[in-house]
DNA sequence: CTCATGCATATTGTCGACAATTATCCTTGA
DNA sequence: TCAAGGATAATTGTCGACAATATGCATGAG
């Protein structure tokens, strides 16, 4: 028998599928941004009533993926270069403290388990070069569990359930692959060194500075062009 | 006859009033921490339909306010001094930030206006001594006018619209009057002097420490207890 | 007496329809 | 031709009812 700290299986409601459908789609641009959502339409596509969408539309708004004006309706978010920019903003501050946080808590095995992520990434960066996406996922992938590894639920609500998903959708839709890839590959390294060294400061530090550096890149290309 | 950058007003819809009411009645600890919603008694209570209500709740769910489970309902969140941490922790991070980019960005007017709240706080605290609550709402608007001051409106998402109503919401039922009134003051008009000279890399700091000083202050009195 | 089972009740999830507001288009006049 | 106005259509806001799920209680077995 298990311990009773087991949690019932949540039943997936009609909006929770909905919701994940919905953000899948517009994260990955197959709804376009900026464009007004028809709640007729997408209940009739999804063979929902309206209250139900609303429902999951109403969430993926929590999510900053979609903004609401009343009586007007749901729009997805439009992406720009200076929201990028401010994105970029609270991710330096946010995951800086959390890993600083993560030199603090992550367990020896939490940190090995990334020293192993972190392997995986590179051999696949080695072996196809140039496959932007998947190096990408796996960069968002490393950052995500940090995150999870501060410990604190704030951070991990902020970070994991809203702001990565406003971040997956500049990846995709922005086509910026950095060309850090080996500079990235890198900095992760130090990263988790600091961490296992138990030394927040610097750990802090270096994940500014790494994504800092990202930040720079993309206010570089801005003025260039 | 005005420039063209007029937006029309936007009608309030019976769930913005809703929501802003219940909001405020969370906030000030009205409806009880940790209790659950019976969404056919409010309902009633406001004279709505349950539709409505639900569009409601689930902004409030969106600012953190509630909790929801599947097929369970809302639920008011509970405080817990593990969550106050996590919040300060969060704070110092943003607002260390927010802090240094208003430096950059402020004008001499909005800082002319900063200058001023001060001021007035200062007199209140003055005069009446021991009015925690007025006090408390002075700094937490001292803050307030820093985040927009920096520009970033993810940031002021992030922080004007989401957390500072938890942060009201201790303040108001967690009862913890910081006694450290006259330093906050004095911290208060180093910070303001920081951004008036643009000196974002000190104003980051001093900021920081303006708040990690009352997280170490709760740390501390938990420990006593 | 305790615990499991099954029924009755209450609550949430979902639906379709109507009302209020906004968007579209057509007419009309200058 | 263009602009303003108004009628029409479409969309969002709101409502009440039913279905699915969870909760509470009574009953009975061990």
């Amino acid at each position: 028998m298990q311990p009773n700290t087991f949690t019932p299986p949540p039943k997936l409601t009609r909006a929770d599928t909905v919701f994940t459908d919905l953000r899948q789609r517009i994260v990955e641009g197959d709804i376009f941004t900026g464009s007004k959502l028809s709640e007729p339409e997408l209940a009739k596509h999804y063979e929902i009533s309206r209250s139900t969408l609303r429902d999951a539309l109403s969430r993926l708004e929590g999510c900053g993926l979609l903004e609401r004006k009343a009586n007007i309706g749901y729009r997805v978010v439009t992406l720009s270069t200076e929201q990028l920019l401010e994105i970029f903003r609270v991710r330096e501050s946010l995951e800086g403290t959390a890993c600083r946080l993560a030199a603090k808590n992550m367990s020896a095995e939490q940190i090995k388990h990334l020293r192993e992520l972190l392997v995986i990434h590179n051999q696949r960066e080695s072996l196809q070069q140039g496959e932007a996406y998947m190096q990408e996922e796996g960069d968002l992938d490393f950052h995500f569990r940090i995150v999870m590894g501060s410990g604190n639920k704030l951070l991990i609500r902020l970070l994991c359930e809203e702001l990565y998903y406003l971040v997956r959708m500049y990846r995709y839709q922005f086509g910026m692959a950095s060309p850090r890839a080996k500079k990235a590959f890198r900095e992760h390294e130090n990263i988790i060194q600091a961490i296992e060294d138990k030394d927040g400061e610097l750990a802090e530090i270096l994940m500014r500075r790494h994504i800092s550096a990202s930040r720079i890149n993309v206010e570089n290309r801005m003025n260039t062009l």
